[in-house]
DNA sequence: ACGCTGTGATAACCAAGTGGCATGGACGCG
DNA sequence: CGCGTCCATGCCACTTGGTTATCACAGCGT
């Protein structure tokens, strides 16, 4: 009988991991859930797929057999979601922190004909989805990692700015001067994110001492609710202001730092008419 | 995001029908929930599939662009479950009726390596599923249609009866004459099973006469359901007697009927060690 | 016009599926 | 022996998928 495609990701998440309760976290689920699912798939299959003790997980044979089996079939899936935006003339675009500034409306009215369905991406991913081709185009802040891969367009060129907790120490001065920071725990993005973490915490900036991480945030929710609970303070963009600021998080400019680049961009290898067509009603909005 | 996997069978039923009602029929489900599975696609898609009116149904761009995707879907998947079985050296045997005679356990009984999972099939199909490649091998009763895609090997030759309502004016007689019957509603088999209808009707063994039928039957529970509200009478294999005889239902002998060939069929290319395996254990049971 | 028929949509309801949290229980380790 | 790790289980809430009954609409025949 016919499988969710889901239980095939959560077969192949724990197939890679060999470990429940990492596969669980990767896949956003508790791991409860994700044994029961497992359960449930190796009981609609009539085979076992891991051989699970309390020190390790392995694959049953079955379960070998499976692993490349079920890549091909999401994969397919993934062809055949490519195939119904292409057919519908969508483009998905992601967005690691929202362009704003009317940027969007701007477009959309330049592209009456395509569909765009934007997607806020996750902060551990600084390609916002390009590489796992989640999406088309994705606003994102430089760096970029893999840089050769992709070409982009520069969007806003912005100060970057420092998110307080309102009853720190600084928060009193209109400014804040960057070495004054240096001893404070920061805020900073997920490992994952590379080059872009240490450019939010702004290594670059800073004496040959090593950065005190307060917390890993990967949105704008844990970015308040972390700074708020005094975890660390925070670099972030002139234009995202509005969305931190609030509460008990004030937002201080800061001398001597350079400013950051937010950038439409794209696969270098993705040609279509479509893509350009994004590409130019955004520079032609700016 | 990811779909079920009957969603998209669902989906491929309406394209190719291009009516929800009998789209709904031939997947067992009643049409509303049909009409609803396909609207909840449409709209986790964000795609309109059909474009509807109350004369016909017609697929849209994006519904044509989706067909062979999810036809590629499902074929890796339906690869997926045949890798599954080969790993877990399964293989999948049809009944169409059940062999019985004490056959199966001997069969386990020499093959204790292999595992065999018996699969009751509906009798409108009359290779017990080896057209579909749904099953490795199947106790079906010939004809087969497409004989020449097939082998089989004979398992058991049996008179056919005549299966009657308690209440019957012939269910007096310890035997009954077919020619008694010639004017009776039978029973038949769906139209899809072809030559094997013909045969369970005797349409041979009759004048050149049309036959009346009186109900289609597709399982046991309807054939017995069938015969005590009267609709018919129906031919039955003698193996079958204890299925069938109960509550209002005899079953008595027929005089001069050709017996009835059950076989364990399976497809000629298919030449698996294991699938010989079967079948040299089904000849040693016998 | 009027009612019948065919067809998809909608409503109301129920069962099964899916997820979360708390907790259990087995094992290895200091 | 207690502690930590890690998968399984129990219980509960919410969502999903299915059923039946009914509606709305368009042709069609009278």
């Amino acid at each position: 009988m016919d499988a969710h495609l889901r239980d095939l990701r959560y077969f192949l998440a724990v197939a890679e991991h060999l470990h429940f309760t990492r596969a669980a976290e990767e896949l956003y689920v508790s791991q409860p859930a994700l044994s029961k699912q497992i359960r449930a798939l190796e009981k609609q299959l009539r085979v076992s797929l891991f051989e699970r003790d309390h020190r390790d997980v392995r694959l049953t044979a079955a379960g070998k057999a499976l692993v490349p089996h079920a890549q091909a079939v999401l994969s397919a899936w993934h062809a055949a979601e490519q195939a119904l935006l292409t057919a519908a003339n969508t483009l998905v675009v992601g967005m690691s922190t929202a362009p704003g500034r009317g940027l969007l409306p701007a477009v959309r009215a330049r592209l009456s004909d395509v569909s765009l369905q934007v997607r806020q991406v996750p902060w551990h991913d600084p390609t916002g989805g390009l590489a796992a081709e989640e999406t088309d185009a994705a606003f994102v802040w430089l760096p970029m990692p893999a840089p050769e891969r992709y070409r982009w367009v520069t969007v806003a060129t912005e100060p970057r700015l420092v998110a307080l907790p309102a009853t720190h120490r600084l928060a009193a001065q209109t400014t804040v001067d960057f070495a004054d920071l240096l001893d404070e725990p920061f805020l900073a993005l997920p490992t994952s994110s590379g080059a872009l973490r240490d450019y939010w915490l702004a290594v670059d900036a800073r004496p040959d001492r090593p950065v005190t991480v307060g917390a890993e945030i990967a949105n704008t929710e844990e970015t308040v609710e972390a700074v708020t609970a005094g975890l660390g303070v925070c670099l972030i963009a002139a234009g995202n202001t509005s969305l931190i600021a609030r509460d008990g998080v004030v937002v201080r400019p800061v001398g001597n730092l350079a400013p950051g680049e937010l950038v439409l961009a794209w696969r270098r290898d993705d040609r279509r008419p479509l893509l350009a067509a994004l590409v130019a009603a955004v520079r032609a909005s700016l």
